[in-house]
DNA sequence: ACCTGAACACCGTTCAAGT
DNA sequence: ACCTGAACACCGTTCAAGT
């Protein structure tokens, strides 16, 4: 397999027909069905094509490679933290640091475990696949959140404020990953559950000053 | 490709004559510079028994799959970064936590990043084939030195030590990981290095008490 | 405008045959 | 006791030919 050319992650060919629509969805579909059904390591373009009823060929006019079939999945689940970290957000609006460290801590845990399956899904495929680009888009995405989200709690200031964003964002992504990556039974997911929280605040008062 | 059984590690057969251990050498030797000057992508089995100046038969003899070449090299790399942070724990004992915290987080962020060539090529390695079953272990292995380490600090008493030591190894981990793989260029490594002794510090005295 | 599937160039892995 | 390399069963991807 030559090194595909990662940027063409778009379809081929946008899908204008309602034929077409039907078949991409029908791939996409497959995809996940084939994925939790065998596994990364079963997942074919002809299985995938099978399954959806459908020749390579025509797997092949709508997705330039197999990455993009996964590349699809894992922007859907990303997409899915992203919002749930973002309603977090919100509502931490103009809270105390405490709540603020709490409330992350746990809206990335929970979004983070919610759909247990997806996650073993989406690891598997991480393993598998290079997602560095991803990870550092949804990386920088997070920061900026957090930056104007810590910005508004009351009665402090950050020495660097990007950094403390950065910071709390590698903090949070970094120890979910390496527990559920290290420890896919789970059990050790319960004592991060109660030290993170308290990770974080620790060091956003750390980073940050009174008045 | 059948899903190898990755508990035989070991090669199929112990190395007892001379010939065969020069034969297995030039194979782990052919595995790091096809990886080096191909990549991950490109690295074959034939690929490397032809740099090897052996055929992919004998490469077989020695090695069940394709896997356990790969496994070689990163478990050399996790022994080299476990041996300096034992190091580190060495020169840590008995200091107080602002010490330990600082040493802790310098000796990560030096280990990881000493050889960034072989750091990339780990990365590469980690991001195409299942390696939970080494970091699990890796990360274990780690608790139990950070515990021993925690409780020789003077003038504290940490409320649930095997918490602290795990929170901590998933910590340093867990962020150097994220930050490596979401940005390549290494510049925002720069801010996890002044950020993350905070981190760990902040942390150590939150789960901690005097006396 | 969309689909098919044989064909191509590669894989990982094995095993009868050699020295 | 160790090595060889053709052979096998798969891949991902393409493209002439069909509807």
């Amino acid at each position: 397999m030559n090194r595909p050319d990662l940027s063409l992650v778009q379809p081929r060919k946008t899908a204008r027909q309602a034929r077409s629509i039907a078949t991409t969805e029908a791939i996409q579909q497959a995809t996940i069905q084939v994925l939790l059904a065998e596994g990364v390591g079963r997942l074919t373009t002809t299985r995938v094509a099978e399954r959806a009823g459908v020749s390579v060929g025509t797997l092949y006019q709508y997705f330039p490679h197999k990455q993009a079939l996964l590349f699809g999945i894992v922007e859907r689940q990303f997409d899915l933290i992203e919002g749930a970290m973002r309603v977090a957000c919100d509502q931490l609006h103009g809270c105390d640091l405490a709540v603020i460290a709490e409330g992350l801590a746990v809206a990335w845990l929970d979004a983070k475990t919610a759909d247990i399956v997806a996650s073993r899904a989406i690891y598997g495929i991480a393993a598998e696949f290079d997602l560095s680009g991803q990870m550092g888009r949804a990386a920088t995405l997070m920061g900026e959140a957090f930056e104007t989200l810590l910005a508004s709690a009351p009665g402090v200031r950050f020495r660097d404020p990007p950094a403390a964003a950065f910071m709390l964002a590698a903090l949070l992504g970094g120890s979910v990953r390496v527990v559920m990556e290290a420890d896919p039974s789970g059990h050790s997911l319960e004592r991060l559950r109660s030290e993170l929280p308290r990770v974080c605040h620790a060091y956003l008062i750390s980073a940050s000053e009174p008045i």
